[in-house]
DNA sequence: CTTACTGCAAATGTTTTGCAATCGG
DNA sequence: CCGATTGCAAAACATTTGCAGTAAG
């Protein structure tokens, strides 16, 4: 009996999906994309190119940077990996989980992500798309402000040090 | 009789809105930054940074680039332009229009912007940020996908082209 | 065998920063 | 006058690319 039976079993599909998205597209499956994926998919989110890289080394699986966002690219691509701005910083990536897409609240101070999925915008959205004849293929969402706790710091010395 | 009555005033107004502002926060009233703040409120939407050094430029404007950034940073701190990203590639600034605000359709194909605003899914993001005692100061939404004129082109030997 | 992939290092493009000269209040 | 701001050029940063060697099918 596997106690991990849904991880792995999503993650085992990924890579099916993987796999059948190289062939049709005449690339090669390689170690390393192969690990990439599996990276990515052993880990629960929000990952940037260079924890995803500094994963990879504790991990001993060897890549470079260049495969690393070549791969990264890919995965995008087939769907199977979701690419998004949390911070104004850089880009970050989590794996994309059939049936459990959510948006994200952005504390602009201490910098938690907050996850969430409202059912009423998502059909909202897609009546708007209607409506302007578009095609969605990606939907992005993102609201900044300050988390509760930050919020109950918001008047003390370190609030404003940080700033 | 002013035919630019509303354009005017709004320009104006946040003119005096910025120079409260800096005043409030002991930074200085420069030409450099009243003339940035007029170059994007007397355009229509989406500049980037280099956008706005070369229409301060063509208008005669002299600012240096590492002026446009410091001041666009102000400008989004003090909540007169809003600063998000349209391509995958860099920042877009646009002015904050009070009781305009919209978000965005982005085709991947031609790049075509289109707006959008929601009543209904502007309560939910309110609801959910009320349940999760999160204070939102910066809303941003896009969906990414294909607008109608690229749909109709997707068949075509010059859609393939150019991926 | 052929074509695609990898790693490296160099290149890119945007944004940021240090510093001396300058300007605003 | 003093402290903030500017412009410049250099730095920083994430990401991309050219290329020669390597691996997949």
């Amino acid at each position: 009996m596997r106690l991990d039976k849904g991880m792995s079993t999503l993650a085992e599909h990924a890579e099916k999906l993987f796999i059948q998205y190289l062939r049709e597209n005449n690339l090669k499956v390689t170690r390393e994309r192969l690990a990439l994926l599996g990276e990515i998919f052993s880990t629960k989110e929000h990952l940037d190119a260079d924890d995803l890289l500094a994963r990879m080394r504790a991990h001993k699986k060897k890549v470079s940077r260049a495969t690393v966002y070549r791969t990264l690219d890919l995965l995008v691509q087939c769907g199977l990996v979701r690419k998004s701005r949390l911070g104004q910083e850089h880009y970050f990536y989590e794996k994309v989980q059939p049936g459990k897409r959510h948006e994200h609240l952005i504390c602009t101070h201490c910098g938690k992500v907050i996850e969430f999925w409202d059912p009423e915008i998502d059909e909202r959205q897609r009546q708007i798309c209607l409506e302007h004849g578009f095609r969605p293929s990606f939907y992005s969402m993102q609201i900044r402000g300050l988390c509760s706790d930050c919020q109950k710091l918001e008047h003390e010395s370190t609030f404003l040090e940080a700033h």
